[in-house]
DNA sequence: GCTCAACTTGCATGGCCCTG
DNA sequence: CAGGGCCATGCAAGTTGAGC
C-alpha cells in the first residue's frame, strides 16, 4: 500500500509489477535522468483498497472551505469528492442537458431546447475484457487499465474516429462521444464471472441526416474488431456482433437508435440510478468504485463537441434563471476564439455549440 | 489510417505565512 | 518552531488538429 500523504493508493498491483519498476529505476536511465529516491509502491489487496476508499470517502463529511469577497464578506461551502450525490447529480444533469441540445427538449429553467443537428442518432458501443482470461484471475487494476489503454492510447478511439469522419463523412463537428466506465454485475445480473469489474459504454452522437442507418451499423464493426485485437483481455466470442441487429437489438456491442432518447435516458438512468449516498450503494459498485478510485482513472469522458454542448444548455439556462446575473443568452454575444474547436464562442460560456462560425471574420 | 505533441479537463490538496 | 489560518494551483488521464 502506498502511505504517501494519505493520497489515494495509486496502484493494486502485483509484486512482480512492483519488481520490475523498481529494477528498471536502478539501471542506468537513458535520457540523462538519474535516480534520487525509490519509494516503493507494494501491492494492495482489493479489500483494502475498498477500506481505504470509503474512509476518504466519509472524510470528506462535514469539510467546508470558505470563500471571501473584497468586502470582507464571507460565505462557506461543502467540499465534495467525486463519489457523492452532488457529484451524481451533476453527472445526470450532463447527461439530461446533452439530450436536449441533440434532440430538442424542455430545459429546467424553462425554455425549449432547439435539436441542434437534423437528424440526431446515437450508437452505443460495448467494450469488455474477460477477468478470468486463460481460467487466471486478473487484478483489477491491470484488467480496467488494458481497457481504458485499449480505447485511449491503442487505437480504438483512433479508430471510431476514422469510421465517423472518413468512412461514414461525417465532419468533426457532426458526431461526439461519452465514455461511461460501468461495474459489471450490479442487481445480479447474471455477470457473475465478472462482478465488480469494469466495462465501457461509448455512447456516440452523431448528424444521421444524409446517412442510411442500415449502412452505419456495420461500419462500426471495425472499431469491436480493434478492440478486440489491442485489449489483450478481450475475446472475439464477447463480442460477436454476428447476427445482431443493430437497429432492434439493445443488447449487443453494437446497437443503434434513429434517436437520442434512449441514449440520453440510458445514461440518465444510470447516472441518476444511484444518485444515493456511497455508503448505500450495492457491494458491486462499491468494488468497481475502489479500482478507479486507488488506479486514479477518470470513469467518464467525453469529447469536446460534447462537453461543448453541454455548457451550452448551463449557459442557456444562467441566462434564464433568476437565480443568475447572466442576462445574455447563449450564443447572444460571441467572441473569437484561437484555440481548439471552434472559432466563434460565445462570450459568456466560451462554448461554440450551436454558433453561427460566419458571424465573426478571423482577426488579422 | 497512423502518429504525436499540443491541448483540455477530471479529480484533487499542499504549502506559505503569521503568531505566540 | 509548532500550530492555525488562508490561498490557489497541480497532476496526469484523456482528446484532437494536423502532418504524413
Amino acid at each position: 500500500m502506498c502511505e504517501t500523504h494519505g493520497r489515494n493508493l495509486r496502484r493494486i498491483v502485483t509484486e512482480a509489477d512492483w519488481r520490475d519498476t523498481y529494477v528498471e529505476a536502478e539501471s542506468p536511465m537513458e535520457n540523462g535522468f538519474y535516480v534520487t529516491e525509490l519509494e516503493k509502491r507494494r501491492a494492495a489487496t482489493w479489500a483494502d483498497a475498498l477500506s481505504a476508499f470509503l474512509t476518504s470517502h466519509v472524510d470528506y463529511k462535514g469539510l467546508l472551505a470558505r470563500f471571501a469577497n473584497d468586502d470582507g464578506d464571507e460565505f462557506e461551502l461543502p467540499l465534495t469528492d467525486a463519489w457523492g450525490e452532488t457529484y451524481s447529480r451533476k453527472q445526470y444533469a450532463r447527461a439530461l442537458a446533452l439530450q436536449r441540445q441533440m434532440g430538442g427538449g424542455e430545459r429546467p429553467s424553462g425554455g425549449e431546447a432547439v435539436a441542434a443537428w437534423g437528424s440526431p442518432a446515437t450508437a452505443m458501443l460495448t467494450f469488455t475484457a474477460s477477468s478470468v482470461p486463460n481460467g487466471e484471475r486478473l487484478p483489477p487494476v491491470e484488467h480496467t487499465d488494458a481497457l481504458h489503454d485499449a480505447f485511449s492510447y491503442d487505437g480504438v478511439r483512433d479508430t471510431l474516429r476514422n469510421t465517423m469522419e472518413y468512412h461514414l463523412g461525417l465532419d468533426a463537428d457532426e458526431w461526439g462521444y461519452w465514455l461511461q466506465a460501468e461495474p459489471h454485475g450490479m442487481g445480479g445480473d447474471g455477470s457473475g464471472m465478472n462482478a465488480c469489474y469494469s466495462h465501457l459504454h461509448v455512447g456516440v452522437y452523431f448528424d444521421a441526416a444524409d446517412l442510411d442507418l442500415e449502412v452505419v451499423g456495420p461500419e462500426f464493426e471495425r472499431v469491436i474488431d480493434k478492440h478486440v485485437e489491442e485489449c489483450e483481455y478481450a475475446s472475439f466470442s464477447a463480442h460477436d456482433y454476428r447476427n445482431t441487429d443493430y437497429l432492434n437489438d439493445s443488447d449487443g456491442c453494437i446497437s443503434l437508435n434513429a434517436g437520442v432518447e434512449n441514449m440520453g435516458s440510458y445514461l440518465a438512468a444510470y447516472m441518476g440510478g444511484y444518485t444515493e449516498e456511497l455508503l448505500d450503494k450495492p457491494v458491486e459498485y462499491l468494488a468497481w468504485g475502489a479500482i478507479y478510485w486507488s488506479a486514479a482513472r477518470r470513469r467518464t469522458s467525453r469529447s469536446k463537441i460534447v462537453t461543448e454542448a453541454i455548457k451550452a444548455d448551463a449557459c442557456e439556462q444562467r441566462a434564464e434563471s433568476s437565480e443568475s446575473n447572466q442576462t445574455d443568452a447563449h450564443g447572444e454575444a460571441v467572441v473569437w476564439n484561437d484555440g481548439r474547436g471552434p472559432d466563434v464562442v460565445c462570450a459568456c460560456c466560451n462554448s461554440g455549440w450551436a454558433i453561427d462560425q460566419d458571424r465573426l471574420d478571423e482577426p488579422v
